[in-house]
DNA sequence: TGCTACCCTTAATCTACATTAAGACTACTT
DNA sequence: AAGTAGTCTTAATGTAGATTAAGGGTAGCA
């Protein structure tokens, strides 16, 4: 029953009531989606939040190079969209790419809304899940303006443990905006201390 | 009447009505702020959020080297808080200081919780408040981790551009996380093309 | 059991940005 | 009218991180 990690994640914020949780269960979609398999593409609008049962997805940009830059990981227990398309309706600019295979729950928008309206307890929880949200993304850009690469990597460990024993370094090094073999470098130094 | 502009405020989102304005209002208190005084220094609670009537505010964290690294600004119609600590109640690493002399209206977090509870409505607006954030902020941390200082720069001057001609550059130098020295060069390149 | 795709590492060279320092401009202050 | 704090600029030198290239390790697959 996957969709019970759902229900006992919101447990962490306002439970749920039997009502609320019918409410939600009978508005979310599971989806089976394959290694490399895209739930979002620069170009497409963002129809839905997912929330990621199993597996692991990465969600990027590309620059005018054509180099990705992973802005966020999303793994079990996580939502993962672009927040932006999703209320503007407007194209994403990002691309959201499951890096194993995974499950999810998928919540389009007219359902959320839905949600909001009829259940004051959603605008409240997803109030607090984002708000959480944003502070961690502080602390990043906090870190990208005044640290070093090596601490950034040293603090994305410390931050993200199960995560960084299951992406790439490829993948971790994008994320913190330096090159794999500069990463590779700081391992190397990081190890010989 | 310097709280009429933010009940103009909301009326971007889902406007108030008479008992949802009456309780706002007097839920909130003015105060006036001096250039260079802090509404919130590193190791105390951040007890407010603040909407700020006139003037300008920087928060920023200070590095083990004692200098400081701009996270954010807030000007005319924008809150500032250190959400993190705000919600929390832990000692905030954060500083955040008028740049101008200021007229900011606070809302203590019993209050803010009183009209969450009270008025769905409010929930809602600051959920969609603090969305806006997130994406804004999502935004810069691509552009840290794939742009280049100048297309930093360039990229501030576009979103911010009353901002840009209001705070000294080494305040901006700090935001876009590089040297003042650095910044005064690539507006030199700038101008010269 | 060996092929292949994928990922990681090492090392040389190069470039973007940081640091330091000295001086000039501007706008309040007295 | 001169003093001073604050900000901006220029230029020399230093360093973090990027780029390029070549090779090695490992897991999945034939």
């Amino acid at each position: 029953m996957p969709t019970l990690s759902l229900i006992n994640y919101f447990n962490h914020y306002l439970s749920l009531d039997e009502q609320e949780k019918d409410a939600i269960l009978s508005r979310v979609s599971e989806r089976t989606i394959k290694r490399r398999q895209f739930i979002l593409q620069h170009g497409d609008v963002c129809k839905h939040y997912s929330f990621v049962i199993s597996g692991c997805f990465k969600m990027y940009g590309v620059d005018k190079n054509g180099s990705e830059h992973n802005i966020q990981f999303a793994a079990e227990d996580d939502w993962i969209s672009d927040i932006g398309s999703f209320h503007s309706e407007k194209a994403s600019g990002f691309y959201i790419e499951a890096m194993e295979p995974a499950t999810i729950l998928q919540i389009e928008k007219s359902n959320l809304i839905y949600l909001y309206t009829n259940f004051p307890k959603f605008d409240r929880n997803f109030r607090v899940i984002i708000e959480n949200k944003f502070v961690e993304l502080q602390n990043r850009v906090l870190q990208n303006i005044s640290s070093t690469a090596e601490e950034r990597y040293l603090s994305f460990l410390e931050q993200y443990p199960k995560l960084s024993n299951r992406i790439p370094n490829t993948q971790i090094a994008s994320y913190l905006g330096i090159t794999p073999e500069f990463l590779s470098k700081i391992r190397n130094q990081i190890s010989h201390k």
